[in-house]
DNA sequence: TATATTAATCGTAATATTGCAATATATGCA
DNA sequence: TGCATATATTGCAATATTACGATTAATATA
């Protein structure tokens, strides 16, 4: 139905989902790498960038911002986003937790 | 338009993107997760396992078996499907290194 | 104040995802 | 063959996501 069954899962498991999600489209990976790369940015900037109209930018924006990955501080007429290092560690260790399980049984099945 | 323009990324970054939406739902998170677990599982298992309908289950293994990162073979009139650890190794690295970006220039902006 | 610039929000269309009932398929066994 | 078991596929309803034009809000500057 489109929904996800978040109540059935771990808090762990949401989590990953959430972030992982939150990199689930190329435009978001973009942007970041992008902010990593030049670590300041306006949204005109990215708009050009990245090449999507700028309220689809914007949006995405919104998304990575309410995450907690980036933030952003009015400079003037534009505004400044850039990575939250500390959130941007902490879901990284969430992410490695899951990425970084190993095989408890080393002998695979199939 | 809930399409997504891959033709203007890259390709790192559409298969960053491609790996992440995998774990953008915590059911495949789960289904991973019991399947480093225990290393090999039946279908049946996780239906019970994860709380969700069988041919939902189906649904999400197909996702992970499309993208190489679970691989199945038939055991009788079950299927074991368990990691593909090769290719469960390549997704690391290609997420590792989107993950694992250092900020360039260490005095941040905002 | 009027105008330009920049980014956010609104509204909407197109498409994707999630979930499941019903059904189909495939294998094992009596 | 006929039945039981296990998984896949189909079809559909509900919801989510993506994208963008139009508009709004906010600030800077003439």
């Amino acid at each position: 139905m489109g929904i996800t069954k978040t109540e059935i899962f771990t808090d762990q498991q949401n989590q990953v989902a959430t972030f992982a999600k939150a990199f689930g489209h190329p435009a978001r990976v973009a942007i970041l790498q992008h902010l990593f790369k030049i670590n300041a940015c306006i949204c005109g900037d990215l708009v050009e960038v990245i090449g999507l109209a700028q309220p689809t930018i914007s949006q995405h924006l919104k998304e990575l911002k309410n995450l907690g990955l980036i933030k952003g501080s009015i400079e003037g007429t534009s505004i400044c986003y850039c990575i939250h290092p500390e959130n941007w560690a902490a879901m990284k260790a969430v992410m490695n937790q899951f990425l970084n399980q190993d095989l408890e049984n080393k002998t695979n099945c199939c």
